[in-house]
RNA sequence: GGUCCCAUCGUCUAGCUUGGCCUAGGACGGAGCCCUCUCAAGGCUCAGACACGGGUUCAAAUCCCGUUGGGACCA
């Protein structure tokens, strides 16, 4: 058994599309799994749509869900020579032809064709010219099979056949010397020597354009697989109208690759009743059989959800690094270089089951930066009045007769003095909290003292006692 | 228009290969209850689907045919 070869091959216009980063996964799954090779090749041929910067999006893209290549990145636009010779081989050997056709003409054709009921394609008008290299501007034509039946044994959609009759002699080098999109392709997978070749389902139908032309170049077929599209909320293919297409974008909103991995592969791949699924966890159990053959719709609800899981269930470290770089994008810049890293791991497990993506994080995060805090405006008037100002004060006290910071000693005097006063946890839980964060909700008060530490806790208090004075 | 693909709760899906275990399971979202110092998280409960029509069979979500509806490609 040959070692298995497969290839993600986006074209770079644009960002890295989230479905583009789906068929990469799959196919870096399969090839982790069978020890196999992912190669990244780059198709931009198509010189008027793609840049160089669409190329480092790519990348960026991949690095970013650690979906690592083995070989490439290759770029078509180095490879024309190998087009163009394959092409002439095609031609010498009988299995392509010279086609001087204008546009012009096969546009009129067509729709004549197409007025008497017939079939658009190409009516094959110079594939007996026996054409030398002509002169005047010319395509090349690959000379497709007229009878019989190509047949795909499809890894997710199963055995599909195509009549040969229906297909067209497709050019495959056009005029100005640059391949199709058809053709380079084949050149390529069979060059690179890929085994299986899976992508978008919305290169099915190419299939069988495609399976002559490996034969007639003399390679062996590759497996080809179908992967079903990714859908918007209204069932038309996803794209910016629905939302958020592009992986980059995800990863600002707030996402963890790991969430928008574990996300992508349950869409339209599952392992009975699991929703969760480690990196590890993914390689060993992937299988083409449980790819769904039914487009998906793409929904931000469980996206969101997933991230929420990643956020409470990575380690807190790994979260606080991820958070890092959008605490530096605010005003907190210096303070969180002042800080270290245990006690940012300590603020992600105090905000992490109240937080969806890291941006939320960066908001509920703020409060435990710097000495004082800012309030909310209504937060203050509601609970910081001078009707509070007492208790809060003989809070303090009780605090202050504490000289180290204990969550358990700290609550039991806190209660106590509810108890004493004969109120409600709430009465005194509310005021203490805007005092010590700004704001009406908060994680545990005592969990919040916690990571503030004494000092901090009785500045912010006896703030807040001011506050209610004032008022 | 031609060819091809697809069809289970609003959404992602299990089940379909090898019909009975399916009064169709799980997850997200929704509703409600519990917990509770706020907000969450969590626990429990509820609503919610086999597109339709024919067959085959003792028995069909599962097999066959058709219809309808989506989608892709070709130009």
């Amino acid at each position: 058994m040959s070692q298995v070869r497969v290839r993600f091959a986006p074209s770079p216009t644009g960002f890295l599309h989230i479905g583009g980063v789906r068929t990469a996964l799959f196919n870096w799954l399969f090839a982790r799994q069978q020890n196999g090779v992912f190669i990244l090749r780059i198709e931009d041929t198509d010189q008027d749509r793609s840049t160089d910067a669409s190329i480092q999006a790519i990348l960026d893209g991949m690095r970013w869900v650690k979906l690592d290549w083995d070989e490439g990145p290759f770029r078509q636009t180095e490879r024309m020579d190998l087009y163009r010779s394959h092409a002439l081989r095609l031609f010498e050997q009988g299995h392509a032809y010279w086609c001087v056709c204008t546009p012009e003409e096969l546009e009129a054709r067509r729709k004549e064709a197409e007025a008497k009921g017939g079939s658009p394609r190409y009516d094959g008008r110079c594939r007996n010219l026996g054409l030398a290299k002509p002169t005047s501007d010319a395509a090349l034509r690959f000379k497709a099979p007229q009878d019989g039946q190509t047949v795909v044994d499809d890894l997710i959609k199963g055995r599909v056949v195509f009549d040969n009759q229906i297909l067209d002699d497709v050019i495959i080098l056009r005029s100005n010397g640059f391949p199709t999109y058809n053709f380079s392709v084949v050149v390529d997978d069979a060059l690179m020597g890929i085994t299986h070749v899976v992508r978008g389902d919305d290169h099915l139908t190419n299939t069988p354009r495609q399976i002559p032309i490996f034969q007639a170049l003399g390679f062996p077929l590759p497996r080809f697989g179908h992967l079903p599209m990714i859908l918007g909320s209204d069932k038309t293919r996803l794209s910016k109208r629905h939302g958020a297409t592009s992986i980059m974008a995800y990863k600002e909103m707030g996402y963890l690759p790991e969430a928008m991995v574990n996300y992508l592969v349950r869409l339209g791949w599952s392992h009975g009743d699991q929703e969760l699924f480690s990196r590890d966890e993914l390689i060993e159990k992937f299988s083409w059989k449980n790819v769904q053959t039914s487009p998906a719709v793409f929904n931000p609800d469980k996206l969101l959800w997933l991230n929420a899981e990643y956020l409470k269930t990575n380690p807190p470290q790994q979260v606080a690094e991820a958070l890092v770089p959008l605490l530096e994008q605010t005003d907190l810049k210096d303070e969180v270089h002042a800080v270290s890293t245990e006690w940012l791991a300590q603020l992600v497990v105090l905000v992490k089951e109240r937080t969806k993506t890291l941006v939320e994080m960066v908001h509920w995060v703020r409060p435990y930066f710097g000495e004082a805090v800012s309030f909310d405006e209504e937060a203050a008037k509601k609970f910081l009045t001078p009707a509070q100002a007492p208790i809060l004060t003989k809070l303090v006290e009780r605090f202050e007769a504490l000289p180290v910071f204990s969550k358990h000693e700290w609550e039991e005097a806190f209660k106590k003095l509810v108890e004493e006063a004969g109120i409600k946890m709430g009465q005194l839980a509310q005021p203490v909290r805007v005092a010590l964060t700004g704001r009406t909700a908060s994680p545990g008060l005592f969990e919040v003292m916690e990571v503030l530490g004494r000092d901090r806790t009785l500045i912010r208090l006896r703030k807040g006692i001011e506050q209610a004075a004032r008022s």
